[in-house]
DNA sequence: GCGGGATGTTGACGTCGTCAATTTTATTGG
DNA sequence: CCAATAAAATTGACGACGTCAACATCCCGC
C-alpha cells in the first residue's frame, strides 16, 4: 500500500480497524457496531461505507490482520536451529498464546466467509500460517528425526493436535494454565505415541 | 399434529428449536431473526420471547441440542469391546461426522455465553460428552493398551487431535473428504507418535 | 365455574446496516 | 493556476431487528 495519505479525516481505514479490534477484544463480536465505530472515530454513521462495503468486509479486513498478527508470532517464535521436539514446543506455545490472548479474533479467522476475492486472500493467508509449520515437519523429516511420510499429511496431523488445543482453549473448555501446562505433554506424545514403547 | 392454529400454538418451543435449526444449517447463525422465526410458526413477532427471554436465550438451548445429538452419536458409535485403535477411529469418524453435518450448530456449541446458569448446563454437557472419551482412555489403560499416565491428561491429548481435524474440516480449511481420509492416519500417530521407533 | 398463570398479540422504541443524493475536499491535467 | 474530476464524508431515509410494556385469550386446578 504506497499511499496512505489521508483526504478527509485522517485515515479512517486503519482508525475503524484498530477501533475495532479494541472492541472485538473488550465486548466480543456481537457488540461491534459500525454506526458505534462511526461513532468512536468522530465520523458520521454511514463514512465506514466507504471503506468497507458492508459488517463483513470489515470483519474479512480485521480476520487478515488477525493474520498477519499470527504469522509474525509464529516467525518470531521460530528457531530452525532447535531439534524437532523443543522447536514444536515453542510453536505451540507461541499459538496458543496469540489463541488466548486473540480469542475473538482467532474465531473471526476461522469463519467462513462468502465473498470470493475475499475467501482468496484469507486462503493465501492460511497457508503461509500452515507452511510456517510445514518448514518444521520438512526440515525435521530432512534430518531423520521423524519418519518418512508425505509432510503435508504429517503436517494436518500434528497441526491438528495444536488446533484442538488452541480451540479447547479458547472456548474456555480447558483453562489457559492447564492449557498451557499440557503443551509439552501434547507436543511429546505426538512425538512418542502414547502406546508403550 | 397441529390443525387449525387458536390462540396457543401447542408447542412452540420446540417448533422455534426445530426452525432455527433448519435455519442454522441452510443460512447461518447471522441469518437466524427471532421474528422469521416467528413468522415461520405463525405467530406474532413477540411470541417467541415468552420461550425464550432473549436471543441468546434461544442460542443456548439450541447449543444443548447440539449436545444432545452429538452425544447421542458418540454413543452410538462406541463399541467398547474393540481395541483401543478401531474403537478410537470410530469414535473419531463420528465426531468428524457430526462436525462435518453440523458445522454452525458445533460453533454455537463452543462459543462462550454469559449467563451463570446457561454456563452450568453447558460445562455439564460437555463433561458428559468427555466422558465419553475419557473412558475409552480409562479402558485402555487398564488393559494395558496405552502407557500409565493421568487418564483425564491423555483424554486431553488425544482429545485435542480429535478436536482439531473436527475444528479444521469444520472451518474449510480442509476438505471434507482430505479429513475423513485423514482420521485413520491421526489416531495411528496418535498412538504411535510420528518418531522413527 | 372461576380466577390466576401461562401463552400469544399489538404497538412502540431505539439501534442497526445499507443505500441514494448531496456536499466537501484533494489531485491532476491543461 | 485553475477548473474538472475523483475520492471522502454527510445527510436523510428505509426496512429489519431485538426487546419491552400493555393488553387479550386460553387452560387448569380449586
Amino acid at each position: 500500500m504506497p499511499e496512505s495519505r489521508p483526504y478527509h479525516h485522517g485515515d479512517l481505514r486503519s482508525t475503524l480497524l484498530a477501533s475495532a479490534e479494541r472492541t472485538l477484544r473488550t465486548k466480543g463480536v456481537t457488540a461491534l457496531s459500525l454506526r458505534e465505530l462511526a461513532r468512536e472515530a468522530g465520523v458520521s454513521h454511514a463514512a465506514p461505507g466507504r471503506h468497507f462495503k458492508d459488517k463483513q468486509a470489515l470483519l474479512n479486513a480485521l480476520a487478515l490482520v488477525g493474520y498477519d498478527r499470527l504469522e509474525q508470532a509464529l516467525n518470531a517464535a521460530d528457531d530452525p536451529e532447535l531439534p524437532l521436539e523443543p522447536r514444536l514446543t515453542a510453536l505451540a506455545r507461541a499459538y496458543l498464546g496469540f489463541a488466548l490472548d486473540h480469542a475473538e479474533l482467532l474465531e473471526l479467522m476461522y469463519a467462513r466467509k462468502h465473498d470470493p476475492d475475499a475467501h482468496e486472500q484469507m486462503a493465501a493467508a492460511v497457508d503461509r500460517t500452515v507452511g510456517s509449520l510445514e518448514r518444521v515437519m520438512a526440515d525435521a523429516m530432512h534430518r531423520g528425526e521423524i519418519i518418512e511420510a508425505d509432510p503435508a499429511h504429517l503436517t494436518i496431523i500434528t497441526g491438528a493436535g495444536l488446533q484442538g488445543l488452541a480451540s479447547l482453549a479458547a472456548g474456555g473448555l480447558l483453562a489457559p494454565e492447564e492449557a498451557l501446562g499440557s503443551i509439552e505433554e501434547l507436543v511429546h506424545y505426538m512425538l512418542y505415541g502414547i502406546k508403550p514403547r
